[in-house]
DNA sequence: TATCGTAGTGCACACGTGTGCATTGGAGAT
DNA sequence: ATCTCCAATGCACACGTGTGCACTACGATA
C-alpha cells in the first residue's frame, strides 16, 4: 500500500490534518513542523491519492478528450497542443476515440461522467448529438474544436475554414485557373460545407462559374477517399484544371491516383490541400495547402476549457465564447499555371 | 451534484448498502427490490463516482499509456490498439506523451501515481531510466512495448525487428542487390541497432560485404530526418543501389530528396520503409516496407496487461513475458532490380 | 409451541484527504 | 499575578462507495 498522510502523521509524531496543512502549504503551520513533514513526505515517497482528494474536492484534475481517431494526423496534432498546455496546468488527460461508432460514444460519456472530468473537449468532427446532449446535461464544461454542431455548444475554437478556403481558391485564380474542382468529405459535416462555401464565395467574386459536375464529395477523410475520387474528376469534360482537396490526406491520395494516370502534377493539373499535416511538405510534388495553427487550436482549447472550470466555481454563467484562428496559405509546387494542353 | 447512492436510498426507502448491493448484482437482494433500485437510477441519472470506488477498492479502472510524441503515426495505431482494447474492457486511458523531455518524464510519471493507475504501458522508445526505476519502484504493473531498454521491465511486447529486417534485407537481395545502404535513427536506440542487426545478419548470410560508408544514422525518424540523410548517400561512391530506412517516414524523406535530385526511384535506388504506416501506399512510388501488425501489438499490450492486473491480486509474481510478433513484407513499387547505370 | 435456518436488509466502519471549530500554551499587556 | 490574544495544532466530521456483521421476520422442523 502506497503511503499516506496518516504514516506521515505517525511518523512525525503529528496529527493528520497537520500533515495536510503542511502539504498544502497553509501558513498556519510553523516552518519547522512544515519543514519536518516535508522531509518525512519525500523520504517515504508519499504520492497524494487523487481518488481521495477528489471526493473531498469535487476536483478531478482530469479532462477529457473526445476524437473521432487517435490516428488522425490532423487531431493528433490538436492533442499535442491540448496536452501541453495541461500538464503544465497540472490536469491529465482521458483520452478516448470515437471511431464513429454510438457504442463506443455511449461508453466514451458515461466514462467521463464516472471519473468526474473536470471538463471535456470534443474534437470530433462527427458526434451524436444525442450523446453531447448527456454531456451537457451532466454540466461538464465543454470546448468543440472545429465541431460541425458549435450551435449546441457554447465554448468553441474555430479555424476559420471559409476564409482558409478561400485564400486557396484565389491563389489559384491569381494563376489563371477557371475550371476549379472541390472534393469534399461528408463525414465532415460542416468543415466541409464551410470549405465549399469559401470556395464559392471566392469564385462568384472573381466572376467564374461553377459547375456542379466540379464538386464531388466522398465518405471519408483519407487518402483512400481522395484516390477514389480521381477517376469521377478525369471523366468530366473539360477536365478541371485544378482540384481543391478537402485535406492534405485527400490531396495525397489524389497526387497519387492522377501520377498512376499519368497526369502530371502541377503541369496538367493543380492539386491543393488543406491542414498542412507534417507530412504534406513530403509528397512529391510538395503540396500547397493551407497551414492551420493545429497547435495553438489545441492549446487555445485547453486554455479556454481551464478559464471555465476556474471561474464555474465563483460565478456559473459567463457568456458564450467562440474563438476563430485564421490559417495561412502556404504555397508549395503542387500548384501552377493552367497548362492550355488540359483546357 | 451528482445523484449519490444515497439520493437513490432515500428515494427508494432503502439503507444505501442496500443499494449498492442492487446496483453491483448482488444475489442477498430480493429482486423486486433490486429493480426498484435500478430504475430509480436510472430514473434520476445515477453515474457512480469513479473516486470513491477507487478510494474504496483500491482501483482505479483507469490505465496509463506513455508516448513520446501523440502524432507519431506509428505509435498513434498502436495506441489504436489499445483503446479499442481498454474501452472493452472497461477501461479509460491516461495518455501522456514525454516529448523526449525529462522534465515532463517526471510530471507524467508522477500524475500515474497520484491517480493510482492500476497499470501503465510504455510506448516510448527513449523514456529515462531514472524515471523508470520510479514506476517499478512504484509497483505498477507494466507493459513496454518496442522499447529499447526491455532488459529493465518484466514484460513486452515486441516487433521482430531483426527478422523484420532480414525480410527486407533479403528482398533486395533477391532483387540482386549488392550495395545496399542502411538508414538509422540513434533516437530510438535498440530497435535501430536490432534492424541494422538484422540487415548484417542477411548480408553475410549471403556472403555479401557490408560498408561502412553505406552506414548512415540521423538523430531522429521523422521525414526531414530522412530528407537530409540523402545528401550523404549520393556522394558516396560506387553509390549504393538501395536504401533501407529505418522506417516509412524516414523512407519518404527519403524518396522526395531523391525526387528533388532528379534521382528515379526504384529505376536508379530502390528504396524500403518499415512500418507500413497508413500513409506509405499513398507515396509516388508507393514504398516497399515491412508490415507491422501495430494495432495487434497494441491490443496484445494491454491484454498483457489486464491480465497482470487480475493476476496480481491474486499472485503477485508471475513469471516474465515476452511476446515477439512478426511482421510481413510487403512489396510495392519502391523496390526493383538494380539499374546498371548505378553501379 | 419452541427452535432453527435462512433470505433480506440495515448498521457501522473504512478508504485518504480537507476543513471548521475547539483546544492548548505561551508571550505580552495591565 | 491575572487576563487577553494569537500562533500552532488536534478533533471530528464529511466526501461516496463497499462490506463484515448483526438483526429481523418468516417458514420449516421437531
Amino acid at each position: 500500500m502506497a503511503t499516506t498522510i496518516k504514516d506521515i502523521a505517525r511518523k512525525t509524531g503529528v496529527s493528520h490534518s497537520t500533515v495536510s496543512r503542511a502539504l498544502s502549504g497553509n501558513s498556519a503551520i510553523s516552518f519547522q513542523t512544515s519543514e519536518k513533514i516535508r522531509a518525512a513526505a519525500q523520504e517515504m515517497g508519499y504520492q497524494p491519492s487523487a481518488a481521495a482528494r477528489s471526493l473531498k474536492t469535487n476536483r478531478s484534475n482530469a479532462i477529457g478528450v473526445i476524437l473521432s481517431n487517435v490516428a488522425d494526423p490532423f487531431f493528433s496534432e490538436i492533442v499535442f497542443g491540448i496536452e501541453e498546455c495541461a500538464l503544465e496546468a497540472g490536469y491529465s488527460l482521458f483520452i478516448a476515440a470515437s471511431q464513429h461508432e454510438p457504442g463506443r460514444e455511449k461508453k466514451i460519456v458515461q466514462a467521463m461522467m464516472e471519473h468526474r472530468t473536470d471538463g471535456v473537449i470534443l474534437c470530433s468532427s462527427s458526434f451524436s448529438s444525442e450523446q453531447g446532449f448527456q454531456l451537457l446535461k451532466y454540466g461538464f464544461p465543454i470546448v468543440v474544436v472545429n465541431h460541425q454542431a458549435a450551435e449546441n455548444f457554447h465554448y468553441s475554437i474555430y479555424h476559420d475554414d471559409i476564409d482558409g478556403s478561400r485564400q486557396i481558391t484565389r491563389h489559384l485564380i491569381e494563376l489563371g485557373h477557371k475550371q476549379i474542382a472541390y472534393l469534399g468529405n461528408t463525414l465532415s459535416g460542416r468543415t466541409t460545407l464551410d470549405r465549399l462555401h469559401g470556395f464559392e464565395l471566392e469564385m462568384k467574386s472573381a466572376g467564374l462559374p461553377i459547375y456542379g459536375n466540379l464538386i464531388h464529395n466522398e465518405n471519408g477523410g483519407d487518402a483512400i477517399n481522395g484516390y477514389q475520387s480521381v477517376e469521377t474528376f478525369l471523366k468530366v469534360q473539360p477536365r478541371p484544371t485544378a482540384i481543391i482537396c478537402f485535406n492534405d490526406m485527400m490531396a495525397i491520395g489524389v497526387l497519387k491516383a492522377l501520377d498512376s494516370a499519368g497526369v502530371k502534377v502541377p503541369e496538367e493539373i493543380s492539386v491543393t490541400g488543406f491542414d498542412n499535416i507534417s507530412m504534406s511538405a513530403f509528397t512529391s510534388p510538395a503540396l500547397t495547402t493551407l497551414d492551420q495553427p493545429k497547435r495553438s487550436i489545441g492549446k487555445e482549447a485547453c486554455q479556454l476549457l481551464l478559464s471555465l472550470i476556474r471561474t464555474q466555481e465563483n460565478n456559473p454563467s459567463i457568456e458564450p465564447k467562440e474563438k476563430i484562428l485564421k490559417g495561412k496559405l502556404l504555397v508549395r509546387q503542387s500548384t501552377a499555371k493552367p497548362n492550355s494542353r488540359s483546357i
